[in-house]
DNA sequence: TGTACATCAGTGAACGCGCGTTCACTGATGTAC
DNA sequence: TGTACATCAGTGAACGCGCGTTCACTGATGTAC
C-alpha cells in the first residue's frame, strides 16, 4: 500500500499556492477587485484556471489569505525598519521623528488593496473582527520598538495602548492622501509635524 | 418648426439621472464595485438598462458623478453639524470637542465607497488630483466654522492649513476603525483624545 | 381648440463574449516488493 | 535495480449564464399654425 502524502509533492502544492499568491497581489493592485477574473490570475501565476480551483474555492478566498499574508509582512517590514534605527545615533525627538517617518514603508499597492479589504469588510460581518484585530496588531507589535526609540531621548509613553491607537491613526490617515500626490514634499513635512505632535501629546519627558 | 429642447422633457431626464444616481449609491454601497453591474443598478432605480446606456456612458461615469455629488453632501451635513454648534453654550475646550466629534457623520455606506474611490484614483492618473483636491477642500470649507467654534473658547489657529490637514488626517484615520468596530465605545473616547490633542498642539490661547 | 408633425427619453429584444465552474484526463512523482 | 501500481496536482475542453452594449422602436410630450 502507497502511502498517502509525501513531502516532495506537497512541495509542489505549496509552491502552486505561493504562485497563486503573488499573482493575486499583482493583478489586484494594478486593476482592483472588481476587475479581476480568476482567469486573469491564473494566467499571471502561469497556470490554467483548473489549477486555481484545485488551491482555492474563490476569488475571495485567495485574496483574504493573500491580504492575511501580506499584511504580516507589512509589519514586519515596519519593525524590521523602526529596528534598524536603534543602531543610528540620535540626538534629540525631532531628528528620531524624522527617521521613523522616513522608515515607515508607502507602498502604494498595498494601500490600495487595504481600502477595498476595508470596504468589504464593512460590508460583510465575519471579517471586521478580522481586519480589526490585524489593525490593533500593527500597534501592539510596534509599540515595544517605539517605546524604545523614544526612550532614548528620555520620553516614556504612560498610555502605550492609547498612543499606538494614536499612532496607527495618524498613519492610516496620512498615507492615502499622501500618495495621491507622491510630488507634495509639503505633505510629508506635514505628516512628519502631525507624528511628533502627537509624540509629545501621548509622551511624557522621564525624570533620572 | 419646432424648438430643439423645452425644460420641461429635460426635467425629465434630470430625474432618471438623479434616480439613476440614487440607485449606484445604494447598490455600490451594498455589494460593492466589483458585484455592481449595469443591470443591476437600472433595476434598482427602475429603469431597462437601454435608459443607463441614454443617460451615462459607462458604470465608471455614474460612479464618479456620484462621489462628487455625495462629497458635496458630506461636506455640506458637515458644515451644517457644526454650525449648529454655534448655539450651543460651550464652557471649554474639552467639551468643545466634544461637540464637535459627536457632530461628524459616520456613514459606513460612505466611507465604504469613498475606500474603493481611493484605491481606485491610485490606480487612475487623472482621478488623482480629482480627489486629492476633494479631501483638502473639505479642510478649507470647515475651517472657518471651527475657527469661529474655538475663538469662543479662546483659541487661535496660527496656520489654518496645517490645522485643517491634521484633522482631516485624524478624521480618516479614525473613521474606519471605528465603523469596523461600532459597538466599541473605547475607540471614539480615544478619537475625541486624539482630536483634543491636536486641536491643543494647532491652536494658542488668544490674548485680549 | 384642434390637427399634424417633430423630438427624444426610455424600451426591450438581440448578440456575443468573458468568465466561473466542472470534470474526465494525463503524466509526474512517489511506493511496494 | 526493476516492474507494477497508486496518487493527485494540474490540464484543457466544455457548458452556460450573466452581463455589456447596440439599436430599431414606441409613445409621451411638446410646437406650429
Amino acid at each position: 500500500m502507497t502511502q498517502p502524502r509525501d513531502p516532495a509533492t506537497k512541495r509542489h502544492r505549496v509552491n502552486t499556492q505561493r504562485r497563486l499568491l503573488e499573482a493575486a497581489f499583482e493583478v489586484f493592485s494594478e486593476i482592483g477587485f472588481g476587475h479581476t477574473t480568476v482567469e486573469k490570475v491564473s494566467e499571471r501565476a502561469g497556470f490554467t484556471r483548473g489549477a486555481f480551483y484545485s488551491n482555492f474555492a474563490s476569488l475571495e478566498e485567495l485574496f483574504l489569505a493573500m491580504w492575511a499574508e501580506r499584511s504580516e509582512a507589512m509589519i514586519a517590514e515596519m519593525r524590521t525598519a523602526l529596528d534598524r534605527l536603534q543602531d543610528d545615533d540620535v540626538v534629540d525627538l525631532s531628528e528620531l521623528i524624522g527617521g521613523i517617518t522616513d522608515a515607515l514603508p508607502l507602498d502604494e499597492r498595498w494601500w490600495g488593496i487595504t481600502a477595498e479589504v476595508n470596504a468589504h469588510a464593512l460590508r460583510t460581518p465575519g471579517l471586521r473582527d478580522t481586519i480589526s484585530q490585524r489593525e490593533d496588531r500593527m500597534g501592539t507589535m510596534l509599540m515595544p520598538v517605539v517605546g524604545d526609540l523614544l526612550a532614548r531621548v528620555d520620553r516614556t509613553i504612560p498610555d502605550p495602548a492609547a498612543f499606538a491607537r494614536a499612532l496607527i491613526a495618524v498613519f492610516d490617515g496620512t498615507a492615502m492622501r499622501i500618495l495621491l500626490a507622491p510630488d507634495d514634499p509639503e505633505l510629508l513635512a506635514a505628516r512628519r509635524a502631525l507624528f511628533q505632535h502627537v509624540v509629545e501629546a501621548y509622551s511624557v519627558p522621564a525624570d533620572h
